[in-house]
DNA sequence: TGATGCGGCCGTCATTCCTT
DNA sequence: AAGGAATGACGGCCGCATCA
């Protein structure tokens, strides 16, 4: 949804280039606290074990993935905050730049009369 | 005071995107 | 192409405000 919107703009780059702050995606070596890594896959062998490294694979993927979800809607309001101190900023540019045309105007007005 | 609507947060699944 | 991370979509839960 979002993301859709940067590419239209194309302008909310981050400091690292031409990639939005909420799209750079760095990889993750730490595996989170208390999981504990697997014995190889050459070593299960009865159904059992296949079944319980199966949940084990899952509940892995799971926990990652909520930690994921969590960063990610925590990206996205940073995001919206950003944006909406740049629309912020935009509105009182451009309400500078009225009051200067309207200054300009006045001043060429009096000097032709 | 219970019913209802609303907004925010969360977990999960499905999909997309990126890296190797 | 496979695997993992990021994200969109959905539904559930909770707290709060409003109303009859």
């Amino acid at each position: 949804m979002y993301k859709a919107t940067m590419a239209v703009t194309g302008d909310e780059t981050a400091a690292t280039g031409d990639m939005p702050a909420y799209q750079i995606r760095t990889p993750t070596t730490a595996l989170p606290q208390g999981v504990v890594m697997a014995a190889s896959p050459g070593t299960l062998h009865s159904p059992q074990q296949l079944a319980e490294e199966a949940t084990r694979k899952r509940e892995l993927r799971l926990m990652k993935n909520r930690e994921a979800a969590r960063e990610c809607r925590k990206k996205k309001k940073e995001y919206v905050k950003c944006l909406e101190n740049r629309v912020a900023v935009l509105e009182n540019q451009n309400k500078t730049l009225i009051e200067e045309l309207k200054a300009l105007k006045d001043l060429y007005c009096h000097k032709t009369e």
